[in-house]
DNA sequence: CGGGATCCGATAGGATACTG
DNA sequence: CAGTATCCTATCGGATCCCG
């Protein structure tokens, strides 16, 4: 489902895909973590989404799911080494976020007010 | 419509939106270009999209349109500035690609081999 | 607790025209 | 050429209930 032409369009969809940055990150910051927390750091995540993107993630190789059987029962998720290999990645984007997305702002802005005669 | 506790989501969200990263990623590989040019690159893509795409783009600053009033008409784009200092990032990502994206290939087969038993 | 099952609405995006 | 307009579908994701 990609788009040719572009050899990143594939990490992209693994990586870059919804929610998995929120996921990844909070894995990523606080270490393993169960279900439940991972819900609430996230906040605005359904415990169905959840699901899905995390079992896409461990597909994926990722993330590590440990099943613990026990009453109640217990899962912890946490990166996987593959996982961790994407922190340099993720630091040069919070990089670039704090140097750039200020002139997206503003971008934004004077588009905005320009109000698009659609040729000039 | 991003997600808290995750700076990078709002970068996210701008760069690797759909179809973003083909259309940027033509524009830098191959230069200014016209809007059937990139509609041919892309192949998949169609001109009602890709519209939509050029138009964020443009409006976050990452591209830049030229409308050149002549008949027929001529509108081209090309990375801007700011679109090129995400060329950095492009690199790493490509470089993670070719690194890991074999793992990733591993990592499902083997997922998918084991009939999940949703537990252990 | 950690989900799965089901239903259901919104919306992104494809197909197919048509125009300045 | 460079789009816009219209229609229509598929997928995503929310809500709710339930189960081991």
């Amino acid at each position: 489902m990609a788009a040719q032409a572009c050899p990143i369009s594939p990490v992209v969809d693994i990586v870059f895909s919804r929610w998995t940055t929120p996921i990844l990150w909070t894995l990523h910051e606080l270490g393993r973590q169960r279900f439940v927390e991972l819900q609430r750091r996230i906040e605005t995540i359904t415990p169905k989404v959840l699901t899905q993107r995390l079992r896409q993630l461990e597909r994926d190789g990722l993330v590590v799911r440990t099943y613990h059987p026990s009453v109640p029962p217990r899962v912890e998720y946490e990166i996987s080494e593959l996982g961790l290999s994407l922190a340099p990645l993720f630091a040069q984007l919070a990089h670039w976020a704090e140097a750039h997305l200020g002139e997206v702002d503003r971008a934004r802005s004077s588009y905005d007010a320009a109000g698009r005669p659609l040729s000039s």
